[in-house]
DNA sequence: TATGAATGAGATTTCATTCAT
DNA sequence: CATGAATGAAATCTCATTCAT
């Protein structure tokens, strides 16, 4: 039987999710961790290697799913510019679904150190590979600008959604998030100038 | 911790900025701060209430600057499509040639705990103020959209900031950041869409 | 924790012989031990009571076979001088051909408690018997000195083979032990003296 | 004011070795000896850089004692075979008026791992250097025999002397040390042959 | 103001041992 | 007899902070 499988591996991610959650990272300790998990301490160590190791994989986890659920918004449409529409609702209705995780991946994920930081940052890449397919695919058919480097019309997308959901953890989640994706959409995609006739 | 200038005062935050960002935020301590001011690990304490504090007040002390020069910068225009074009070249040029602060403010600040975050995010009001007023400059006199609520630009314009200096840090310095200027204006100004004819 | 043979028992003292010689005593796992034995780690304890008493159990065993060579080799002879001879080229015979052993009673065994020295220390007792009868007859005839108290030549005698081994052990095994039993017995034989005329 | 000199270094060490000498190494707390000093237990990683540290510091500030004392009683004498005589006689003196000293140094020093024994190893150099020198004379003015390797012969006294010592401690102090000075003198130095007439 | 030696709280992690299967 | 997943106790060490000088 994987380990990976049980369900206590899953209890344990669902834990360290409610108590980072709630306390902050450094004071998410194991022990609160493995007691909300209904385990032992020293089980969670059968599961993750380390503390750190535990936080990683929590991401990895929840950033597949994250990914899932981007690929299949994508997938319904055709046109790319469907797809950005599509992409930015569903990155903004998955954490607007999700205050634990999105609380654990906007604020408190980016307290660990360094070393986590580039696991993360690696994991990322799973998720910039989404958007930059479907930026391809609109400048490969002529509606995206192809005057700017993809890479920073990516940083402008997800800059844009980060600093979007960051806003919305920090406010207490004071508004409805979703509500978000139809104006960010039109943002980037469109800009935000005005012009005085046609555009 | 009365007294907020001086030279110690002054040394003591350029070390902390240095040992930060050379050895990240929790690797810091106070004494390797201390040492490299050329002070005792006590007269810290004279200026700082405790290591948040000085985390706090170094942000401060920088962000200050950096909005002093967004301001100048936003100055020298009188159109707010300038104004903005110029406060976006500002933060690429201010942050771009100072690798210890950039990798202190994007890297290395928000490992720090949830109530220093509370802080920075406070103090983060005076620098979105500056982009703020612009915006409801450009929206007063019909050069931006008013479709879209005011804040939501704030985040486009934030976030792809803040996206692209972590991006360029991330990427240990690679490229030249205030080379992105323009066309990270092009994009938030006149969106990524492509447009057959017009436009 | 029963039985005393079979050859599961023998296997986890093999492995345990081995494990020891190679890690040392204190990071010697009991499930590495274990599986190196090929059994699960909960089957140990249905042999040894626990860790401490397996080592107790391997220096038993151990100890018991190299008491055997000895009295063997010692009956080889009839003179208590030619018997001591065989004794230590016996004790440097049996521990030179045997270095898992070797490492793990000249130093690894001595890293364990009070508590299983006191336990060694009883078993040495079996080892000294040998060594104490040798001299009891070696006095009785005539041909060891009583000038000195019996207990003290034995602590000559087992100290400098124990000290021989251990060098030979610390060296790497770099030199051939069972070379040095000629001159070893000389030494403690006739002392390390030399007298002008006769000898 | 150098950190190895302060009253609490001396401090440290003693407590050290009493509680060790009590308790053995490994149920020897830093907290337990740090009380007994008087001191915090933080202060213990002031003056010393970890627990095995702090046990290899007691044993070289020891050793560098009883060397002291060893070169000091063999410099009272010319004649090699009275320094060997003195030599013995000191050793069971220093160690027969400091139980705590001999407990922790024929049995719990035993008990730390591999990389402080190896240490311990260096440091008994020192000591060895002392007997060496002893004998190196002894045989250059034909007192001692060259018919056997000069390191077995140093393998024999000193073999001899930490086995007496050893038995002297676990037998709980039972006997009196010194008092085996002469007949271990007499043995190591004439052997334990009887020889029918002469000798 | 300045010092820096001393403090002491606090959490991770290991691994021998157990016990339900 | 055998398994091996789970347990949980226990101790080192760090470093921000204090305070007597």
């Amino acid at each position: 039987m994987s380990v990976k499988s049980g369900e206590k591996y899953t209890a344990i991610l669902e834990a360290a999710q409610h108590v980072i959650a709630e306390q902050g990272y450094h004071s998410a300790q194991i022990s609160r961790i493995a007691r909300e998990a209904g385990v032992a301490a020293g089980t969670v160590y059968l599961y993750f290697k380390n503390k750190p190791d535990l936080l990683v994989c929590l991401f990895r986890e929840r950033l597949r799913l994250l990914i899932a659920e981007a690929k299949q918004a994508v997938a319904e449409a055709d046109d790319p510019r469907e797809k950005l529409r599509l992409a930015i609702r569903q990155h903004f209705r998955s954490l607007g679904s999700r205050r634990d995780l999105a609380a654990v991946t906007q604020i408190e994920m980016r307290q660990a150190d360094t070393s986590v930081q580039q696991q993360i940052s690696d994991l990322m890449k799973g998720w910039f590979a989404v958007i930059d397919e479907l930026i391809a695919e609109g400048q490969a058919c002529g509606h995206f600008t192809t005057g700017v480097p993809a890479k920073q019309i990516r940083n402008l997308i997800y800059g844009t959604l980060d600093q979007t959901v960051t806003a919305w953890v920090l406010s207490g989640f004071k508004f409805d998030l979703e509500a978000l994706a139809e104006p960010t959409y039109t943002l980037i995609a469109h800009g935000m100038m005005q012009y005085p006739e046609g555009g």
